[in-house]
DNA sequence: ACTTGGCACTCGTAGACTGGGAGTGCCAGG
DNA sequence: CCTGGCACTCCCAGTCTACGAGTGCCAAGT
């Protein structure tokens, strides 16, 4: 592969994604210093299309890149565009002002949507990797409790628990002395091994009490549970031509299991992907592109965050303000 | 205003909202039995029309209704379309099947949205009205406090406190049992009162910790804080023909002010209320109708839900589906 | 062997024009 | 007050055309 072949399809890459209009051998001489002529470009332009980087909407219209075409761009002809230290500042004092999880998840998403002018998707920080900080058991009626959980990452996870029977005041203070005596500290994992023995510890009349609120809580630490994710920033998906898919798109992030896998679909979990079109397996987003990473603190990945929008999209701006967002929010969390 | 001349109008509005393009006389003549030739709804029309009721796109196209046209239906011509009993019972299961507080909102909002295919909108439960079950202090960090303030209708409030010194275990264990005495099961408005003394109850010592913990506190739970919103369905959006508009709606969306302000801009919080079109007040949704009404237990409206679509859209219909809605998601939080 | 200018060709787009049809307003007669 | 008739308006869809951007190819130049 000649290097002016590969200066030419940066070149295609770039006009198509400022100007969003097929680029043309004559303009792209022009614009971008080759220096050779128009029938030059023609030529190589003809062998990128041939080896599938780029193709023409019809015939007598300019070029286009194609999926494999931004995939090499992404790959070898471009560089993260890093933040101005302006932006780094805007990004720090915006996430600074957050007073709990939701409001830096909340505030995260809408950063990051406002900065790429795209759609924007945050996962929850996972409650895989933390640890318990502490279990409150709260009657609320007759029957019926709320057990809240709450995290080391400051997430706070409730669930109400239906009893089979009435409930003391004792039992139920006891019970909490003894889950949190148990758990305080350990790791969601550890959690199933922790509290094994625990309904042998309680008084006899409680162990069906006591079963109910395991059974409840082990659900909710272990089973990885919802994952909650967020978007923000639809409105920038009115701009750009989906022409029919746009329905596809919005109903898509309405789904949290697509939303899931949007963002998990990948290897390396802490690194920086790219998915571009068609690698995204999922129908009705075929025609967008997601650029995602994990973030967390201390440098291990809690959850991931990234954004969608068009193939055509700026991937190397792109890319700079996702890793940006994504490493001053494991700054925040690791402050919290 | 004749009454035949009211039946044209509801007929009018019936076939646009069905078909979706303008009504002629003669179709309307066709298809409702009016007992009268296509001349004299033609002048009819011709007069409805002076009145501002209707209006027709271009010269020699049918008839639509104007917003007033539509008000017009909705006050005295149409009645609210009650649910099916299979769509009632719909309903009933998949909200009881919700097993928190997140869980009821979010399933509420997209059942309300796929049951009306528009953009349904669900207020949480108002803390204003809720009165304390249960508040939780937990270390942290050296100098940083979680508060956790569980409410009766199984909401749970979170926030950090960072307190300018350094915590003992027993200061914190003490004030956590303090305020529990003193604010279990108080109304969210007399809790000001409630803690008025409270600092001089604690050590001299732990005085600048209770302040930092009140203030947060009663931040959170006076001020109304942001009276959290959630929307479900935009991809219904997309179908519609909002030409220009739809970004400005779906920007109008993610904007938590906006969306209060949609819901609530109305004078009594629990009934039924219809907003059409200009009678918005907001820009960007002047082409958009609002239907919402104020749910909660008891027989008091604790938030609005409600949806958003089309000045064109199936008022009866829509109107019968936050009804019910909001009937059963009161019963579900009644029962929990 | 690669580059270049020339040239014929393709094809999408925009504008002009047209006929048809749906719908209207008005009027005169029942 | 209703109705049928009639002339008129004007949108819409289709056709046609001219234009121009862009291409592919070829033959000549370096």
């Amino acid at each position: 592969m000649d290097d002016r072949k590969l200066a030419i399809l940066r070149a295609i890459v770039e006009d198509y994604v400022s100007t969003n209009e097929p680029v043309g051998s004559k303009a792209l001489a022009e614009r971008h210093a080759l220096g050779v002529s128009p029938a030059t470009v023609r030529n190589d332009m003809a062998v990128l299309e041939e080896q599938g980087y780029i193709t023409q909407p019809h015939t007598s219209a300019g070029r286009i890149p194609t999926d494999k075409g931004y995939r090499l761009f992404v790959d070898r002809l471009s560089t993260i565009k890093p933040m101005s230290s302006a932006e780094r500042r805007a990004i720090e004092t915006f996430l600074a002002g957050a007073y709990d999880l939701d409001d830096v998840v909340s505030r995260t998403v809408r950063l990051l949507a406002q900065l790429t002018r795209q759609v924007a998707v945050v996962q929850y920080p996972s409650l895989v990797r933390s640890s318990v900080r502490h279990i409150e058991l709260v009657p609320m009626a007759a029957r019926r409790l709320l057990l809240v959980v709450i995290t080391d990452t400051g997430r706070v996870e409730q669930r109400i628990i239906e009893t089979g029977s009435d409930l003391a005041e004792d039992s139920v203070a006891q019970l909490r002395a003894l889950l949190n005596t148990c758990l305080d500290g350990r790791s969601f994992a550890e959690v199933p091994l922790a509290v094994e023995d625990l309904p042998e510890r309680v008084a006899v009349e409680d162990r069906p009490i006591a079963a109910a609120v395991l059974s409840v809580l082990l659900e909710t630490l272990v089973e990885r549970n919802e994952e909650k994710i967020v978007f923000a920033g639809a409105a920038n998906l009115a701009h750009v031509d989906f022409s029919r898919s746009l329905r596809d798109v919005l109903e898509a992030l309405e789904e949290q299991v697509v939303l899931m896998r949007l963002l998990g679909e990948t290897g390396d979990p802490a690194t920086l992907t790219v998915r571009i079109g068609t690698e995204n397996q999922m129908e009705g987003l075929r025609s967008t592109s997601v650029v995602a990473t994990g973030y967390g603190m201390d440098g291990q990945a809690l959850a991931r965050l990234g954004v969608l929008g068009p193939t055509r999209m700026d991937y190397p701006g792109t890319m700079g303000a996702v890793r940006a967002v994504a490493r001053y929010v494991g700054q925040i969390l690791a402050g919290s």
